[in-house]
DNA sequence: TATTATTAAATTGTACACAATTTAATTTTA
DNA sequence: TAAAATTAAATTGTGTACAATTTAATAATA
């Protein structure tokens, strides 16, 4: 096959349409956040905040794949607003703490219908979503 | 259901995955695309430019999903590297064709072996990959 | 235990990404 | 055809992303 003829067309790459389609998604996502004055970054922030309610920046990081130049200004954002509290550990002055507040848990309430809202402007069958979940996690596991 | 149980978990969401997996395969392809002063941005862009030749600023914004507020300082900078040339329609100054150069031709040689090093970094058969592919298109045309 | 190595965040610098606005050109319409 | 509407890029402003470096704290080791 000849190298130069269709490799490097759009069309025939997996990344580019992943690319595309992440951010399409993401900007779905913008009307319902901007009424509770979250980015997407500072939203996914929050899901795992409401999960464990205490983690450090590192950790963090590994389950957003996100590193501590995105997540410092981030975290203070979101300190800002008081969804989370910030503070060095005291048995390790090296790790941060983040630890969700009052306020970040009753943000929650509001967060609860924005997955439902925007999975509905767009179609997509139940077991296609779940093989498309499975494909995803299995290439993000092949990669670590 | 509990609305709050689950909804607002990470590991329930599809756009996280969708998200993560992007981010992760664009960092697959820049030790390779450094190589070739590209950024990942750049490269899809060169992509399009390498089939079409000549397209303006909206046409190439709808091919990318981007705006000309990225495209913009992004070709000027791709033209300061002389991969393609700017200029006004004589037709309707308006449009912005972006053309690409004798230089811009020759990157794609450089470029070309690319696509197949960033997947031999994962491990995807080549049914779930066609399938990952469809369901991307799938989604992307469903939202338009 | 003093030195070295490692680790975790923060900082710095570059490059998107996109909403909103502005500017300029072209079309439409009153 | 003059005014209004539309269109295409550019600009502005905010917020990521991430590599590379720096800083400070802790752990390992000679």
């Amino acid at each position: 096959m000849d190298k130069n003829s269709d490799t490097l067309k759009l069309e025939n790459q997996l990344c580019f349409p992943l690319y595309a389609c992440s951010k399409e998604i993401v900007r779905r996502y913008k009307p319902y956040l901007d009424k509770i004055d979250l980015t997407y970054t500072q939203y996914i922030t929050m899901m795992v905040m409401w999960e464990v309610k205490q983690i450090n920046v590192k950790e963090l990081g590994e389950k957003l794949y996100l590193d501590s130049g995105t997540l410092t200004p981030l975290l203070k954002k979101l300190e800002s607003k008081d969804y989370v509290k910030r503070e060095r550990s005291k048995h390790d002055e090296r790790n941060l703490i983040v630890t969700i507040t009052e306020k970040g848990e009753a943000l929650k309430s509001k967060a609860v219908d924005i997955p439902e809202k925007v999975s509905a402007c767009m179609t997509l069958s139940e077991e296609k979503a779940q093989a498309l979940y499975s494909v995803l996690y299995e290439i993000l596991d092949s990669m670590e």
